[in-house]
DNA sequence: CTTAATAAGTCAAGTGTCTTGACTTATTAC
DNA sequence: GTAATAAGTCAAGACACTTGACTTATTAAG
C-alpha cells in the first residue's frame, strides 16, 4: 500500500480565524450600513457588546475606523457611531486593455484618489511591461504625495484584462491580448512592484466595482453584464465574486449563437469590437471613445442600427443569465461610452419572460451600472480591498492566516 | 432622523463556530479521502495533533467515526485510521414528481437503506399530501426496523421536486406541478413529520447526490445537467450547491432557444416530456420507464430521431454551462432510463469548442452520472446530511449555531 | 424638579477551544 | 541492539468570546 496519494481536506480554524472573521464582519457592516454604534454592531453581528468594543478599539488603533459625533436616539445614553476611515487602506487597480492601460489608486471606501493612463504599444508583453510598471510606479508616487503612510497601507495591486485565461485562442488578434493572456503577468507584476497581486477578467473587475460602490452594493446575488471591447458577465454569488475553475466563469462573449445554420460568438455581435467593425473605424484611435459618445448622443443612424441588433442579443443574454443564476438583479455596465450604454438599455427593454418575473420583486430586473472607462481599473483595485477586508469563508481558514 | 431601517450584517462567530467548523472539516476529509489517522488529519487540516485527537474522540463518542485496524507505514508508531460510521446519521429523501412520489432513507455515507414509492393521484397537493406523508412514515418505520436508534440519528428530510419555485407559470399542466410549486410544502412536511425539512429542485438534488457519492465527489466546481420530465442544471460552485436568490438557479430548461423566428424553451425540445410527446405515449403509464429503456437499448428508430435532435440542443447547453460556470466537469445525469442517457451521451459528442478546452485537463469535459429513477430522492436525502456535516461558511456563523 | 426607565458602554472574572512543548509508545533501519 | 522516526498523549498556557454587574447619559412621566 503506497500511501503517497495527497490527502485533500479543507483547512481548520482557530481563535485567529474567529477574530479575523469578526473584524471583517464589522468592516462589512460599516461599509453596507454606514456608521454604526457598538451597540448596533453587537445586535447586527450577534456578538456581545464587549467583543464589539474590543474589536472596534483594535480597528480604531489600526486606523480603519473612527468615531463620529454622538447621536441621541431617545432614552438612554447617546450612542457613538463609528465609520470607516477612507484613508485606512489603499489599493492600486490596473486595467490592461488592447490599446491602453489604466491605473488608479483607490481607498478603503472605493474613492479614486489618483488615476493615470498610458497607451500600450503593439507587440504584447514584451513591449508593454515597462509601460505598465512605470504607470503603476507613477500612481504610487502620486498617491504618496497626497496621503501620508500610503505605502504602509497599500493592501495590494489588482490587475484586470480581457479573458479568457489559459485557453488556446484563435491567434488572429494584432493587439496580442492572447500574448498577454499567456504571459506570466502575476509573477511579473509581483516582482516589479513588490505588492500582493491579483488578476481577474474585466467583467469580473466591473462586478467587483459595482459591489463595492455601485448598484450591487450589499447584494448577495448580482450579475454584471459588461460591455467593453468584448462582452462578459461578472458574477457576484453568495456575496462574493465567483471565478470558476480557471477564473473564466462568466465569459458569455464566447457563447455561441446559432442562426442561419452558422454559429457566431455573442462577442462578434454585441461588443465594442463589433460596433467598431460596423462603423469601420480604427479601434486604436484615441478619440474614438468621445466620438462614439457623440454619435450615440446625436442618435446617429448607423449607431442606432447596431444598437437595435445588439440589443436583441443582449436581451437574450440577460434572459439566460436570469435563468441560470437567478440573481437579485442584472446590472448593465461597461467600459463603453455612457450614452451608448444608455441607448442599449433603452433598446433592450422589455425583457424576455423568465424566472426573474415574480411577485414581490423590489429590485428591477435590469439596472444601469457604471459606464466609465475607469470602472474596470476601479474594480481591479476593489479586488485586493475585498480580499483584505470582506468576510469570506476562505479568510477564516488556517491556510489563509499569517497576519 | 428615524433610525428604524434594519441593519444588515453577516453574523460573527465564536469558539463554538470554530469547533463546529473543525468537526465538519474532519468529517469532510474522511468522506473524501476514506479512513485517515489523527496525524494525517492534523497535517491535512493544519490543526495540531492534540486538537485533532480531541475532536476525533468527541466524534467517536457521538458515533460518527470509528477506529480501524492499525496500519504500519514504515518507521514510527503504527497509525490508527478512523473512518466514518455509516449508521452515524440518517436522512430521508423525498422526490415529488408528476405521477409518482419516491422516498428513501440514506445513511451518512450515502447508502440507500430503504426505498419506496407511491403513485400520486391527479389533483395536486390536496390529494397528494396524505400519500406523501404516509410514504415518509412508512420509510421511517422500516428504517427503524433495520437499524437501532434511527430516529435519534435522523438529521432531516430533504424534498425535491421540479422547479421553478414562486414563478407565475402557464397553468396548462394537468398534473398540477404548479399547484405543488405554490403549495406551502415546507410547512406541511415540517408539521407532518416533525423533522427539519429542506426543499430543492430535482436538478439540484441530482447534483447533491453526485457530490456525495457520484462523479462530483470531492470536486469544487461541477455542473450536473439533469434530464428528467424537464431539464435543469444542478450547480456545485465552490464545493457547495448554489441555489440563487430563490432556489431557481440552473433552471436551464426555461432558457429560450430562437430558431425560425420563434422562441422555444429548451425543455420543450430536450426532456422526457418532449420524448413522450414525440412518441405519443401516456406519461402516466407506470411501465413507460422500462418501455423507453427497451426502445433505447434496441435502437428504435423513433427514439434515435429524438436523441439526435435533443443531442444538438444539449450539446449547446453544455457549451453554455462551460462558458458561464467554468466548471471542472459537466455531469450528465437524469431520472431517465439509463440506456437513453447513454444514447444521449454518445450522440452529444463531440462537444462544441469552449473555454473548457485547455491543456492539462485531467477530468473529461462531459461524463455520465447517475441515471436512475432513485437518484433524485437520494440527492434530496443528501441535502440534510450535507447541511448537517459539510464544512460551509454559514455553519460557522453564530446565527446557525444552536446545537 | 425629581425620579424611573432605558440604552450605551465598561470592568473583571469566567469559559471554551486551540496551541505548545515535553513525553511515551511502537515500529523500522542500520 | 541501538538510533531514528512517527503516532499519539499529557498538562499547562494562550487567546478571544461571554457573562453579569456596574457606570454613565439621556428621555419620559409625575
Amino acid at each position: 500500500m503506497n500511501d503517497s496519494r495527497p490527502i485533500r481536506a479543507k483547512s481548520g480554524t482557530n481563535h485567529e480565524g474567529t477574530s479575523a472573521h469578526n473584524r471583517r464582519v464589522m468592516i462589512d457592516a460599516l461599509r453596507i450600513n454606514g456608521a454604526l454604534s457598538r451597540a448596533d454592531l453587537a445586535r447586527a453581528t450577534r456578538l456581545t457588546k464587549q467583543t464589539v468594543s474590543n474589536i472596534i478599539e483594535e480597528l480604531e488603533r489600526d486606523g480603519l475606523v473612527s468615531s463620529q459625533e454622538t447621536v441621541r436616539r431617545g432614552r438612554g445614553q447617546p450612542s457613538t457611531p463609528y465609520g470607516l476611515v477612507p484613508e485606512g487602506a489603499f489599493a492600486i487597480g490596473l486595467q490592461i486593455d488592447r490599446h491602453v492601460t489604466r491605473a488608479v489608486a483607490v481607498d478603503l471606501v472605493g474613492s479614486v484618489l489618483v488615476r493615470d493612463e498610458a497607451g500600450l504599444p503593439p507587440g504584447g508583453p514584451s513591449n508593454g511591461t515597462k509601460v505598465i510598471l512605470d504607470l503603476v510606479a507613477g500612481i504610487r508616487s502620486k498617491l504618496a504625495g497626497i496621503v501620508q503612510q500610503s505605502e504602509k497601507r497599500l493592501v495590494g495591486l489588482g490587475a484586470a484584462m480581457p479573458g479568457p485565461f489559459g485557453v488556446a485562442g484563435s491567434g488572429d488578434d494584432p493587439w496580442m491580448m492572447e500574448a498577454w493572456q499567456k504571459f506570466p503577468l502575476l509573477e511579473t507584476l509581483t516582482a516589479g512592484t513588490g505588492l500582493d497581486v491579483g488578476l481577474q477578467n474585466d467583467a469580473a473587475a466591473a462586478a467587483t466595482a459595482e459591489r463595492m460602490v455601485g448598484a450591487a452594493h450589499g447584494l448577495d446575488h448580482a450579475v454584471c453584464l459588461f460591455v467593453g471591447y468584448g462582452i462578459g458577465a461578472g458574477l457576484i454569488l453568495n456575496g462574493e465574486l465567483y471565478r470558476g475553475t480557471n477564473g473564466n466563469a462568466g465569459e458569455i462573449g464566447m457563447a455561441l449563437l446559432f442562426a442561419d445554420g452558422k454559429s457566431t460568438p455573442l462577442e462578434h455581435r454585441a461588443s465594442l469590437a463589433s460596433l467598431y467593425q460596423h462603423l469601420s473605424v480604427d479601434p486604436a484611435d484615441p478619440h474614438l471613445y468621445a466620438h462614439i459618445n457623440d454619435l450615440a448622443l446625436r442618435g446617429d443612424q448607423s449607431i442606432r442600427a447596431w444598437v437595435e441588433a445588439a440589443a436583441v442579443d443582449m436581451r437574450w443574454s440577460i434572459h439566460l443569465i436570469e435563468t441560470l443564476f437567478d440573481p437579485q438583479t442584472v446590472i448593465l455596465c461597461g467600459s463603453a461610452p455612457e450614452a451608448l450604454v444608455n441607448r442599449l438599455i433603452a433598446a433592450i427593454g422589455p425583457l424576455l419572460p423568465s424566472i426573474a418575473e415574480r411577485r414581490g420583486r423590489t429590485l428591477p430586473r435590469l439596472q444601469p451600472g457604471m459606464a466609465d472607462p475607469w470602472s474596470v481599473a476601479l474594480g481591479a483595485a476593489a479586488g485586493p480591498i475585498s480580499r483584505a477586508f470582506d468576510p469570506r469563508f476562505a479568510a477564516i481558514l488556517k491556510d489563509s492566516l499569517q497576519s
